[in-house]
DNA sequence: CAAAGTGTAACTTATAACGTTACAGGTTAC
DNA sequence: GTAACCTGTAACGTTATAAGTTACACTTTG
């Protein structure tokens, strides 16, 4: 019942990880074992975070990869939501 | 750090919602506006609870999209950490 | 200016969710 | 026992997305 237009995973992980460490997308990149180009598609929003990765940047910045992966659940529930109106489903109760 | 083998969303499903209802795997498919096949693969673990999924099953069961979802992600993360060891990646510190 | 590094966009490949159709085995009802 | 229904599964196609490879534009530095 939070619906605020969470931000998406890269957008925190570029504020929170990358900027305060002074670090660049190349050494990042390379740190987390993936391409430049895959973490700049994270960063700007064009991918999310799979599981694999969350488990990579737990071990990259020492965090946790469960509150990666939910913050990509939740941003990904937040635009499902938007649609929930549209879903023709119904209701089930005991038969 | 909870590693417990969870078990895939769709034996909760079964279990905890089709079951006690007494319903079957048709008329719950059609109540969620999903084909057979869909619903049976969910039930059987080869298929994911998607996000618009999560949906569906909070509309026709009343319960919160985040539970499905977040259920979904832990089984993900846990099949992801078993790699963990596997995964080359460098710890991240301040440049 | 030239060379190196950085960010990103195109293109390609692999995987996965979902649908359609069809078939096989199992219940239940008449 | 035959008909009707439920269930699982397989083959196929569509669509979406994660990831890599390559290439281009923009710095910054020598």
């Amino acid at each position: 019942m939070k619906m605020h237009n969470p931000p998406h995973p890269g957008e925190i992980l570029r504020e929170l990880c990358i900027e305060p460490l002074g670090l660049s997308i190349t050494e990042v990149a390379e740190a987390l074992g993936i391409t430049r180009k895959t973490l700049s598609s994270i960063l700007n929003g064009r991918s999310g975070i799979s599981p694999e990765m969350a488990v990579r940047l737990s071990l990259a910045f020492g965090t946790s990869s469960e509150s990666w992966l939910n913050q990509q659940s939740q941003y990904d529930l937040w635009a499902a939501e938007k649609k929930r109106k549209e879903l023709k489903v119904k209701k089930l109760s005991a038969a």
